[in-house]
DNA sequence: CGGAATCCAAAGGGATACTG
DNA sequence: CAGTATCCCTTTGGATTCCG
C-alpha cells in the first residue's frame, strides 16, 4: 500500500466524494450535520463531558426524544462517545471524540455568524415584507 | 448615538443573541441555515449568478418547489438577490448579496468536511453496527 | 422558463407511559 | 437517571397541473 501525501487524499475524495450529487454518500452526510440539533449538542460538548440531563438543560428546547436520538446518531457516525457508569441511578456522560471535536469549530463559526448577523437578517426580512 | 467598536458591538450582540436560548431569534435563524438546501444553495452561487434551470441541475435531487421555497427565504433573508429580465421566455437570475457571501465560506467548509470525513464515518458506523 | 397552487403520502417530532 | 415504546398530530416535500 503505496504513502499518500494529504494533497494525493484530498485529490481521491475530491473524486470520489461531492455533495452536490445527490446520490453520494457525503450529501447524506451533510443532511445530518444539517440536523436542527446536531450542532447545538456538538457545541455543547465543547468545554468536555456532560451527562444526559446537562446536555439537555444546555440545547434549550430539545425534547428527550430527539436528544436521545441526536446523540444516537452522532455515536454512531464516530463523532460522540458515550460512557455508562453502572451506579444506581445509572449516569452516562457523552463526549466529543477527536473526529467531532474537528467539527466543532465549523459549527460553532455558523452559530456565532447566525448570533452575530440577527440584525441584517431581521432588517432584511422586514424590507421584503414591506415591499410585498 | 454614540459610534460603538467592533469589540462592543459583538458584545452587545452576545448578551442579545445565544442560539442556545430555545426561543432566541438567533435559533430560528441557525434552523434556517441548517435547512438540507440551504448550503447547497449557496455555495452553488459561489461562481456567480446563475439562473433558476442552472441551480436546479446544479444542485442534483432539489425539486422545483423545494428550490423555489429555498430562493425565497434566501431571499427575503437578504442572502441572495433576485433579478427578472422580462422577456419572453421569462430570465431570473440569482446571485449572493454580501451578506450571503460572507456565510459562503462557513457553508463550504462544512461540505469539505462532509467530504474529506466520509471514510472515518463511514468506517465508525460499521463498527458501531457490528457492535450492536 | 419560472414559477404558484393543490393534493397527498411520508417523515418528523411532541406527549405520555413504562422500565432497568 | 436515562432511556424505550407507543400514539398521534404536524410538517415536509414530491408529483402534478396550470399560468404569465
Amino acid at each position: 500500500m503505496p504513502t499518500m501525501t494529504a494533497a494525493e487524499r484530498r485529490e481521491r475524495d475530491r473524486q470520489e466524494f461531492n455533495v452536490f450529487l445527490a446520490t453520494c454518500p457525503s450529501r447524506q452526510l451533510l443532511d445530518r450535520l444539517s440536523d436542527k440539533w446536531v450542532g447545538l449538542v456538538i457545541c455543547a460538548l465543547q468545554p468536555g463531558s456532560l451527562r444526559f440531563s446537562e446536555l439537555a438543560r444546555a440545547v434549550a428546547g430539545v425534547s428527550q426524544k430527539m436528544l436521545t436520538q441526536t446523540l444516537r446518531s452522532l455515536e454512531r457516525d464516530g463523532l460522540v462517545e458515550r460512557e455508562v457508569t453502572p451506579s444506581v441511578p445509572v449516569r452516562v456522560d457523552y463526549r466529543l471524540t477527536d473526529l467531532g471535536r474537528s467539527l466543532l469549530p465549523l459549527m460553532a463559526a455558523v452559530q456565532d455568524w447566525a448570533e452575530h448577523h440577527m440584525r441584517e437578517v431581521t432588517a432584511a426580512r422586514e424590507e421584503y415584507d414591506r415591499a410585498s
